[in-house]
DNA sequence: GTTTGCGTTAGAGCGTGCTCTAACGTCTAG
DNA sequence: CTAGACGTTAGAGCACGCTCTAACGCAAAC
């Protein structure tokens, strides 16, 4: 046996089987490689690429724009359009680790004042 | 004149009109004040509300746990509980962050990949 | 031989979070 | 008095990203 089965490829990169499938379907992935009976066996290059594909997705990006990147990647040329959309992603989860790190600020502030009402509610009962 | 009318309160929120009605009926905020005729008027204490809900919702926390909390707070107790809620989203938001920053590295490390690709690709055309 | 496990397909279905619609009311300007 | 701007309602509709279903097939275990 080589390559990864469905399971396996799943696992390594957080995602569902139907998800992967479902990828490949519309486009994210090349067509996987099949074994004689029909199964898939993904290659290490394919999980780094469905790696790739599973950081992007969480930290924002649509599919859509996933979609696009694939399509120039397999086109093997357009790296100035690739740049552009790597770019625009990059400013996009910036802003958003900004945006999270103003939450956390806020947060910690709120729970700060949480845990002092708590414990001015119940002053050393001795369950603590 | 008193208060913010729901334009003004979805501009400062980033929020649409539509979302802040909306908002409304399903129980994230209390019953707006109303003009005679009425129409909404925010006040402050409804717009610093809404301005927690819109960083909840923008640092991903589900509409349901804004509901949780805001039920919560209604009650006037639950301090527990709150506190509970807002450490799991602290939480949540932290595993975020981590993650984009993560995917920022790659991101630049792709990027500047391009970048020596496509200056190799076009070397001095004066076009540039 | 048949049961069990694993994988396959195309397409339907679904949860989330809005977003839009249509019909109506009221206020202000001209 | 009319026109236009602005806001209101309840409910329908929608975009997204999966997620599930049903029917099928192969292959090893019993």
């Amino acid at each position: 046996m080589s390559g990864w089965t469905t399971r396996e490829t799943a696992e390594k990169c957080g995602l569902s089987m139907h998800t992967l499938r479902w990828y490949e379907r519309i486009g994210l992935l090349d067509p996987v490689a099949r074994t004689a009976d029909g199964r898939r066996r993904y290659t290490d290059a394919d999980v780094d690429w469905i790696l790739l594909l599973s950081r992007l997705r969480a930290t924002g990006m649509p599919v859509r724009d996933m979609l696009q990147y694939a399509e120039l990647v397999r086109s093997g040329a357009g790296e100035q359009e690739r740049l552009a959309l790597l770019e625009g992603h990059r400013e996009h989860v910036r802003q958003a680790l900004h945006q999270q790190q103003e939450c956390l600020e806020l947060l910690d502030h709120k729970i700060a004042t949480y845990q002092r009402r708590v414990r001015a509610a119940r002053p050393a009962t001795g369950q603590d």
